[in-house]
DNA sequence: CACAGTAAATGAATACCATTCATTTTGTGG
DNA sequence: CCACAAAATGAATGGTATTCATTTACTGTG
């Protein structure tokens, strides 16, 4: 009755077939997430959800971790890179960061996980990666230089995910206001800012204030534009992102021509 | 002996000085780190290191959690913030931002921590935002525009700390490789560049990857182009981290003046 | 086809870890 | 002076990942 509560619960012994496999496993911590959060996804739950002792789960798995790399090569699947195709570069790196920065503020516990994770083995990443380096690659950069470009904007998406899943009220110096007058003045006033253009015209108001060439920043992709998607404080995360990113286009792009 | 593995073991009941406190505390959890790394950072062994016993420390912190925000903004002061008063905003935004990188890469366990920590009670924290803002508008910022740089930069420095603890072999695709040969020959290409810049340019590199405590940054802004074999220090990462940096720099500067 | 070895399950046990609680002692404000 | 709060101890508690001995079934070799 340990491992399966529910009819006969099978006995000691190598199965007949197959319990587990590593894409079973996967699916079913993936679901797990889904339906209990990071806090939820332990051996034993995954266990009791593949119906199965905790124990069997290691005869596949040598470890929690390395049941959550392969949550994390899953998670890659819903990075849509698909622009890289058809888009012009900037356009291109747009969307994709749009859309890897808004997975992986839906699984931020993650973002540990990967900066450690080498992507041996990791097949949906690496086939992100190709394309994207395709991407850089017919947009004229030098092979030595995508790389590094590449790992700098990761970075930058994987600290904004990580911004994201913040309470909205993260910069609220309470008692301790007074004394810093300054920061505190320019807290409210980006607040202010951010709700205006949030009443105001919709998306357009953060993309502008970005100052990107030709704003069009995150539309359709995802369904991916975060006006209500974390807890309150979306939009101010979404304007610092807009700005970090419209700058690193524009910033790399020159780096190109010089 | 359970709390002190020492001399006369003290009595239940209170002391007659308090043993504990807040700053003893995070002193201890400091020392710890340095000591045995953040995993081994437990409450048995920080009460250990106090020679009290671990409920002990409940009665100053709610949680481990709580002893870790009190670590973060302790080590919020070994970031060097000094250039905003002396240098022009783009050199400052530099040193500042090699440095925040140094430390928070040595304290890598805790940006997941910052992500969701309010700067309520954040001293340390809060005295480099002041700081910090103050620059910018010096530069001639405009208020409302300043949080979300300051984000926006802070989202790229804590995922660049994550991607230096990295292991250095991070991105080799093993069996896999043959399968995404573009992105395989850009990773050899980028490395070899990496290699080639560590060997050519000695000292820069070396003090540059040493980095930020001291207050020596990136060396020239003269060069102008990151990925250029005079700049970007010796490994990958901080390669990465400059390319990114800079990009970051030219890009915020350019959405001041349009 | 027998047989050995390995793969894959169970269930019990281990070691840790953060946290809580009853208890004891001491400092302190009314 | 006394009641109450604060601060320590030491002994649970419940949860965690992980390991191990055992049992059973599949698989390749002679």
């Amino acid at each position: 009755m340990t491992a399966a509560a529910q009819g006969t619960p099978r006995r000691a012994g190598r199965p007949p077939r197959g319990v587990l496999s590593r894409e079973r496993i996967t699916s079913a911590a993936v679901a797990q997430i889904a339906a209990e959060g990071y806090e939820g996804l332990t051996m034993s739950a995954l266990a009791r959800r593949l119906r199965v002792a905790p124990s069997a789960v290691y005869n596949h798995a040598s470890s929690k971790q390395e049941v959550l790399r392969w949550v994390q090569d899953h998670v890659m699947t819903m990075v849509d890179f698909s622009a890289f195709a058809t888009e012009p570069w900037d356009e291109a790196v747009r969307r994709w960061a749009w859309s890897y920065r808004e997975v992986f503020a839906r699984h931020a516990p993650l973002v540990p996980v990967i900066a450690v994770m080498p992507v041996t083995d990791a097949a949906e990443t690496l086939r992100m990666y190709e394309e994207v380096t395709r991407g850089f690659l017919a947009a004229g950069w030098p092979e030595e230089r995508v790389v590094p470009a590449i790992v700098a904007l990761e970075s930058f998406i994987y600290g904004s995910a990580l911004d994201v899943s913040a309470p909205s009220n993260i910069f609220d110096s309470g008692a301790l206001g007074p004394e810093f007058p300054v920061f505190t003045s320019a807290v409210h006033s980006a607040a202010r800012t951010a709700d205006e253009g949030r009443v105001g015209s919709d998306a357009a108001a953060a993309s502008d204030a970005a100052g990107g060439t030709d704003g069009s920043a995150e539309p359709g992709v995802a369904g991916g534009f975060a006006g209500d998607s974390a807890q309150g404080g979306g939009n101010a995360a979404d304007v610092a992102f807009s700005t970090g990113l419209e700058a690193l286009i524009t910033g790399l792009k020159l780096q190109l021509t010089s």
